[in-house]
RNA sequence: GGGCGUUUAGCUCAGCUGGUUAGAGCACUGCCCUGAUAAGGCAGAGGUCUCUGGUUCGAGUCCAGAAACGCCCA
């Protein structure tokens, strides 16, 4: 902060307007300077504790997005919060470093397209890469974390590569092993061929896209054998669809629903000369159009069980196998919404069709192996991609009469997450952790948790329920490396850390840089049953063990057993509400297995960020914005104050247009902020005068500080609640009050003082508000909050704390907060408010005084008797609205009328089906008054069955809204006409002395003619004191800054000069 | 197919336990105020509160059903 300090004023001059970039670079060189965060540590050292602890960002990306410092800005407004409290805190940052979302990135930059192509390029030298990229990327997100304002202690992040989180990680899946818990599994798994590993759940979550495939009628006919000899003899088949050509080859079985009714047809296909018979749903045969065709019959699909048929593949190698085990078989999930009727089934090729082939004890055909090509067994597909061969596929059963038709299908398919490849579903071995026991844990553990929002913790419930076993393993490089184990005997176990792989070990360990692959791999161990060698798996863990583990392996939870009780589990954790399936859950898995509860108290979810049409952002679409950019060229106050005001629960629409809005709302605090700066840089305000006590204050002193302090208390609860909306919009709603309506109001008082005492109250007020409000804001904004600090206190109050962040949050001081006061305040604003209306509809200038205003409160409203037209209220409203006398009224005959209406509450039970009549007769004033009853169509209504409100008769200026309405006498006489052309002139003058760029405190000369002469004479006292005149003369000198015209209906010539 | 959420002005959203004229911000139009003002104020225009049915004297609000959109799971 450059800031000239000049010993005769006290502050540091402020312009009415400010680049924020700008001011918060000079922030960050402060910090930096004066190592700010590392003082605010060494302050709340041994103070009470705050667990927060920081999910850890994927690092694998080049620049931080917009929707990362959406929940970055949670995490550090309230850390700073609390740090303001005096609360010790971690401030550790995390960085997720492992996983094949590294990988993909370094394939792409090493221009590797295979695991091939990685093995020839060498393990260890990929895995240094994929370290070295993390690392690249972890330092471009600290800097840009920095960039936010993020307060952490950079250089203490926890990366989930280090050994000590893999080293944790081993020592539950040891204790998973031990429970049971732990499997190998041979299963059907989503796969990514170019990625070479199966792909668990929380990978398949959003990666369903809309494709378009080649889709097959196949026929599968029916074999002589048993009950088919008949179908076979009339040339019958079974018609299947499949929308993957290439698990044709692995078909096993065909399945048919029980209850359904299947229809036996005989139909000559086209191009066809015979007649065939073919079986399908009967319903899918009437829906479906044909050229010739006879209905045979229906048979339930009971009866076609167990019926032997061809399959198309029988005569490769691999029909040896299926050929004998194919039979129609009962499945209850098949419909008729798509395909036959009659699915076709692979168990070595999808995992619904793997579960069909376990439970019908046929052979699991794995027709591809890792990268998706076809096996050895399949005669002339042996080798070729199993993408790439629909065509051929078709044309081979074409050609062969299997094929009764080829149709291109549009449908949702999945893709690989991070390479972007389409999937396949491919039979292999995984390792996995049962969920079955520990399910209802989890479920118990999450429900003690405080979700925000609320549905969140059902989501996670509803998560938990479908949660299947989770498939741990990926056959890849770059991650956690599995410890399990088998010797050359077959025992099977699995090493439980780090210090247990050393003291295991036979030999490796010379070249063990880390442990991670290749290295790792390298190290034989001797199996604790027979000694023998043994060797480690080659698979590596899911990245979500990694982040899963840091409630424990940042906590130190193997080696500082004390230092973990301290910290865990963390009272407060805030993440995208995508982590409910990933970091939630995972974390929430591991501690339940180590401690049996959740690792978190409190969950902050935020929603998606989205541009400002609604549209996703794209890493390489136009409408990109990453968080670097969006600081610069808006400030990230700006941004963190819209992130704030934002519900968590909504959806962002992020871009500039909406940062401009949120920049106006500053400038609103801003300009009072300037105001302040300039009137008490004119009258040399020392901050460190003795207050004016409070209570000697004008009135709108002390509802200023009621309503601060009802702020104070209001933000304080909220923020408390982890609810930063509501505190954002609370602070809004302030410093709009105390532009536009305490200084506003009471600008004269600033530099115009009246006496000496009250000019002071007044900067003392409004320098509370200031200085406390800042503090308000400084975990949300803390450069803004900082900047203004520097300013108004440190560079102002000996001994001040030399940062905004060192200060405390203000508390609530309850003696301040005066109700009847602020409800007073209230009512004259609504006055006024009301009264600029009934002006407009006047059509008279503010500028014109005129002779009365009249109040009238309804009976029942919040606000009657608040005011009583006598008070400093009553001259607020004078003032505010140029009008001689305010009278408030219980009614206001001649000016407004009496309305009666129906209080519906009492009523409403009361009066059943008449209350419509009643009502309609009370609003056309068809009702008498007697004894205070009223009288109408029958009924009696006492007083308080009724409201009382006014509303303006026709041809008087008045207003209304909800409980109050307002009249304006607008009779205007000359004496009323003089002074407001007087008025007129002052503002005339005013804008000139602008026009000539005079400094607020010039002094001028005037010199004046025209008709406007009598006024100038009668006012001139007024005038003088208004432009600040030393001289005011008729008759003009041609010199100076001039201006000549009409001013309400009368002519006038000025002219000023500088005295 | 199951779960969760959403649907109110051109746009983004408030609307508490049912109640009298459904609000705010942005954008638009007109007027006003202004020696802190890249601000502010007043007003205008803009609504079949997604639809259907029900409960009730009275439904944006409660109940039932439907639809659309989004997310999670299958």
């Amino acid at each position: 902060m450059a800031r000239t300090q000049d010993e005769k004023t006290p502050f540091a001059a402020v312009g009415s307007s400010f680049d924020q970039p700008e001011l918060e670079h000079g922030i960050l060189e402060l910090w930096e300077r004066e190592r700010s965060f590392d003082a605010l540590r060494k302050k709340n050292a041994g103070g009470p504790r705050y667990s927060f602890i920081d999910g850890p960002i994927t690092a694998n990306i080049e620049a931080m997005g917009i929707h990362h410092a959406w929940g970055r800005s949670y995490k550090d407004l309230y850390q700073r919060y609390k740090a303001m409290q005096g609360f010790d805190q971690r401030w550790q940052n995390g960085f997720d470093c492992q996983g094949l979302w590294v990988e993909v990135q370094v394939e792409r930059e090493l221009d590797l397209n295979s695991k091939r192509d990685i093995e020839t390029y060498g393990i260890d030298r990929f895995s240094r890469a994929c370290r070295a990229r993390v690392d690249r990327s972890a330092a471009a997100i600290t800097k840009h974390s920095i960039r936010l304002g993020q307060w952490m202690d950079w250089d203490n992040s926890y990366y989930t590569y280090s050994d000590e989180n893999i080293s944790h990680i081993w020592h539950v899946l040891k204790l998973c092993q031990e429970k049971g818990w732990l499997y190998r599994g041979h299963r059907a798994m989503p796969w990514c061929a170019r990625c070479g590993t199966a792909l668990s759940e929380h990978e398949m979550t959003g990666s369903y896209k809309e494709m378009t495939h080649t889709s097959l009628y196949v026929r599968f006919p029916v074999l002589p054998e048993g009950k088919g000899a008949v179908l076979a003899k009339q040339r019958a088949s079974f018609l299947a669809w499949t929308t993957t050509p290439w698990t044709l080859p692995a078909n096993v079985m065909l399945a048919v629903h029980p209850d359904l009714d299947y229809a036996k047809v005989r139909v000559v296909a086209d191009g066809a000369t015979e007649p065939e018979v073919l079986i399908l749903g009967a319903k899918v045969f009437a829906q479906t159009k044909w050229h010739r065709a006879e209905l045979l019959g229906t048979v339930k699909g009971r009866e076609l069980l167990g019926l032997r048929y061809a399959g198309p593949f029988d005569e490769l190698p691999v029909g040896k196998t299926s050929g004998p085990a194919h039979r129609v078989i009962a499945w209850d999930e098949v419909g008729e919404e798509e395909g036959t009727g009659i699915v076709h089934i692979a168990p070595g090729c999808g995992a619904e069709d793997f579960a069909l082939g376990r439970r019908e004890g046929a052979p699991v055909i794995v027709p591809i192996d890792e990268n998706a090509h076809f096996a050895t067994g399949f005669g002339w597909l042996d080798g070729k991609e199993a993408r790439d061969v629909a065509h051929e596929i078709a044309d081979d059963l074409r050609r062969r009469g299997l094929l009764f038709r080829e149709v291109a299908y549009t449908h949702s398919y999945p893709i690989c997450w991070r390479c972007k490849e389409e999937i396949v579903f491919r039979v292999d071995d995984e390792w996995f952790i049962s969920m079955e026991e520990l399910r209802p844990r989890l479920k118990e553990a999450a429900v003690k948790v405080r979700w925000l929002p609320a549905f969140i913790g059902q989501r996670m419930q509803n998560w938990l329920d479908n949660m299947g076993d989770w498939n741990i393993s990926r056959k890849r490089y770059w991650g956690l490396p599995l410890p399990f184990y088998t010797c050359a005997t077959g025992h099977f176990f699995v090493i439980g850390s780090e210090r247990e792989l050393r003291e295991r070990a036979l030999r490796g360990l010379e070249r063990l840089e880390e442990l991670h692959r290749p290295w790792i791999d390298e190290v034989v161990v001797a199996c604790p049953e027979c000694k023998a060698e043994s060797t480690r798996v080659k698979e590596v863990g899911d990245c979500w063990l990694d982040a899963g583990i840091v409630p424990f392996s940042t906590l130190h939870w193997l080696d500082d057993r004390a230092y973990w009780e301290r910290w865990f589990p963390a009272e407060f954790i805030e993440e995208n509400l995508e982590q409910v399936r990933l970091w939630y859950y995972s974390q929430l898995f591991f501690s339940v297995v180590l401690t049996g509860r959740a690792p978190y108290e409190t969950v902050l979810s935020n929603e998606f960020v989205y541009d400002e049409s609604g549209e996703e952002f794209h890493k390489s679409g136009e409408n990109f914005i990453d968080f670097p950019q969006a600081a610069e060229r808006a400030g990230s106050d700006v941004v963190r104050w819209y992130y704030a005001r934002h519900d968590v629960a909504e959806k962002v629409l992020f871009g500039y247009q909406v940062l401009g809005g949120v920049k106006r709302r500053l400038l609103v605090l801003w300009n009072t902020y300037a105001f302040f700066v300039t009137y008490a840089n004119l009258d040399r305000f020392d901050p460190a005068q003795p207050d004016v006590p409070v209570a000697r204050r004008p009135l709108m002193d002390r509802w200023l500080l009621s309503a601060l302090e009802r702020l104070v208390r209001d933000v304080r609860a909220a923020l408390d609640q982890y609810d930063a909306q509501t505190a954002a919009l609370r602070i809004e709603a302030f410093w709009d009050d105390l532009s536009t309506w305490y200084v506003r109001r009471g600008r004269r008082r600033f530099w115009k003082a009246e006496s000496r005492g009250d000019s002071l109250a007044a900067y003392q007020t409004l320098y509370e508000a200031l200085t406390t409000l800042i503090r308000l804001f400084a975990p949300m904004m803390p450069f803004l909050a900082e900047a203004m600090y520097q300013n108004l206190v440190r560079g102002a109050v000996a001994g001040a704390p030399p940062s905004v962040h060192l200060t405390d949050y203000p508390r609530v001081r309850p003696e301040r907060i005066d109700d009847e006061l602020e409800r007073r305040m209230r009512a004259a604003i609504r006055v006024v408010s009301l009264g600029r209306a009934a002006r407009a509809a006047a059509k008279t200038k503010v500028r014109t005084p005129l002779p009365r205003l009249v109040a009238v409160f309804d009976e029942g409203d919040r606000d009657r008797g608040a005011l009583d037209g006598q008070d400093a209220l009553a001259a607020i409203v004078r003032e505010e609205l140029n009008v001689k006398d305010f009278e408030v009224r219980d009614r206001a005959e001649g000016l407004v009328r009496e309305v009666v209406k129906p209080e519906l509450k009492t009523l409403g039970p009361r009066l059943g089906k008449d209350l419509p009549r009643v009502r309609a007769a009370l609003a056309e004033g068809r009702y008498e008054r007697r004894d205070g009853r009223i009288l109408v169509e029958g009924h009696e209504l006492l007083p308080e069955e009724v409201l009382v409100s006014h509303e303006g008769e026709a041809g008087h200026a008045v207003a209304r809204e909800a409980g109050l309405a307002v009249a304006l006498d607008t009779t205007l006489t000359p004496e009323l006409e003089a002074e407001g052309l007087a008025r007129e002139i002052a503002h005339k003058l005013n804008d000139m002395r602008k026009d000539a760029r005079l400094d607020i405190a010039d002094r001028i000369a005037l010199r004046f003619d025209g008709e406007i002469a009598p006024a100038m004479e009668r006012y001139r006292d007024y005038i003088a004191e208004e432009i600040l005149a030393t001289s005011m003369t008729r008759g003009l000198a041609g010199r100076g800054h001039g201006w000549s015209g009409e001013l309400n209906g009368v002519s006038a010539a000025l002219e000023i000069e500088r005295a």
